[in-house]
Parts: structure tokens; sequence; C-alpha cells
DNA sequence: TTATCTGCAAACATTTTGCAGCGAG
DNA sequence: CTCGCTGCAAAATGTTTGCAGATAA
């Protein structure tokens, strides 16, 4: 509803990669759209919560944001050098989940599954690994 | 080698459950043996590297660290209430991951699975449910 | 107008690092 | 004796919160 919350989507955008706040601050600042950090934060916690954007932990407990395409359940392999990420729906792994679950005897499951790699460009033109 | 570096391994026992470095740092104190947190960290960091203990994030972005039975590749059933957690091996999974990385042309892939969810023991005392 | 949104500064929590002293080999 | 280990204090990092002023409806 506000010129802030808008830039805040808009920078994320349709974008295939994951970034942090941090990274959409910047990209902000240098387009010229002047927005504070912690409103970017508020704002990506809100469309988090509503499920708009997915959140991902990297291995340094960093959180990276990404509009997804898809609404539903779903995970995630995401190139390590460049972000960029593809959307992946698994009924095998979604069922494997269910089994071991019931298995033994937990209730209330949830699980998260991601995965990462280098794509194929990225794979291409090492000299841009940056991670 | 030292004092300190067993005493970090024996608090992480063989306890299922994972703890977070404060925890086993807390831990070790009320247990009457005097080590520093920075030394907690850097010998959980240590054994996190020579394969010997398991790291896995939190929603908070908070490490919490298990010895595991298994040495090689296996996921996570974790109970949110009393951290214990089961040792998943999934051949099933493997296959699905190493088929989707191929499909999309990615290299060097790696994978984390972990499952939350609340025990059989813990979804009869719910009154014990904390996090 | 009036409630909400913003953004600075400060608080927070977790983890890492600098450095002087201790202790093991 | 020497070099690595320890642990305090301080820094670094990523994120959240208090609050006064700006802004949208």
């Amino acid at each position: 509803m506000t010129r802030q919350r808008d830039a805040v989507r808009d920078a994320l955008g349709t974008a295939e990669a994951f970034r942090s706040a941090q990274e959409l601050h910047d990209q902000l600042r240098h387009q010229g759209i002047s927005v504070g950090l912690t409103t970017v934060y508020r704002h990506l916690q809100q469309l988090a919560d509503t499920g708009e954007v997915d959140v991902v932990r990297t291995a340094n407990g960093e959180a990276v944001y990404r509009r997804c395409a898809a609404q539903d359940h779903h995970h995630h392999l995401v190139c390590r050098s460049c972000g960029r990420s593809v959307e992946l729906s698994a009924d095998e792994v979604e069922d494997w989940a269910d089994r071991i679950a019931q298995t033994h005897g937990f209730s209330a499951v949830t699980h998260t599954v991601e995965m990462f790699g280098v794509c194929a460009d990225c794979a291409a033109a090492p000299e841009r690994i940056q991670d």
C-alpha cells in the first residue's frame, strides 16, 4: 500500500535468485530508491508470513528470499554461484516423508529439502564463482 | 587431546538430541566443568569439520549439534519439543536428488533434508512442548 | 485528522577474532 | 622451552525493537 512496500516487492521482482535482505536493500539504493534497511526486513517478514515469498537459510545462517511462481509447497535447486534457483515439486519425496514420519510415530511433521549446486552457466564460467 | 576438547565431546555424548553451543556450555558449567564459551564454539566447529558431529540450522538461524551414530551421509527427523532425533537413510531421496540435479544441468550438488515434527512421547505430554 | 508506516539509533543474539597468559609435550 | 590451547573482552554479523516524525487514507 505504500511506496516502500511496493519497492520491496518489485526488488524481489520475478528474478529466479534468492537474495538477502541486505542485498535487496543495496539494490534499491543503487536504483536511487531510498528505503530503510529496517523497512526491507519488515516487509520481507510480512511477505514471508503470507507465503508470498519463500525463505531459505543459507549455511551461515543468513536468510535469503525469493518470490516463487508456485504458491504451494515445493523445494529448490539453488546455484551456489549466481543464486539462481529452480522450483521443484517432488511427490516422490513427499510420499517418502509422510511414510517416514508415520513409521516413527511423529505428528505435525514438516520438512525442508534444499539442493545446492553449480548451474551449467556458472560451471562454464568458473571465474564468476563467488560464494 | 585436552581436557576441554574431551569435555565438549562428552557433553554431546550419545544423546539423541540436537543442542546449541550455548546449551552445551550451560550443561558443562552445571556439571562443574569450567570451559569457555569460545572454546565450546571452537571445538564444535572442529568436530563438525571432521564430520564427527552433525549441524542443523533451526528456523531462527541457530546452529544445533549432535553426535550421530552414522558417520556417512544421512538425514534427521527431529522432535520440535524435546529435540530428540532419528537418523534416516534414504536411498529413495538420494536417487531423486541425483536425477533432478542431472536434469537441470547442475554439478557439485549437495542437499539438505531435515524433518521436524512432534514425537509420540511429546504428543502424549503436550505440556512439555516448549519451542 | 488519525492511525499506520518509516527509518534512525540502539538493543539483541549468535558467532568470530585479538591477544595475553596457561599448559601440555 | 616452545607452541598450541584457552578464555576473556571486544568486534562482527544479521536481525529486531523503541520511538519520534513522516505519510497515507
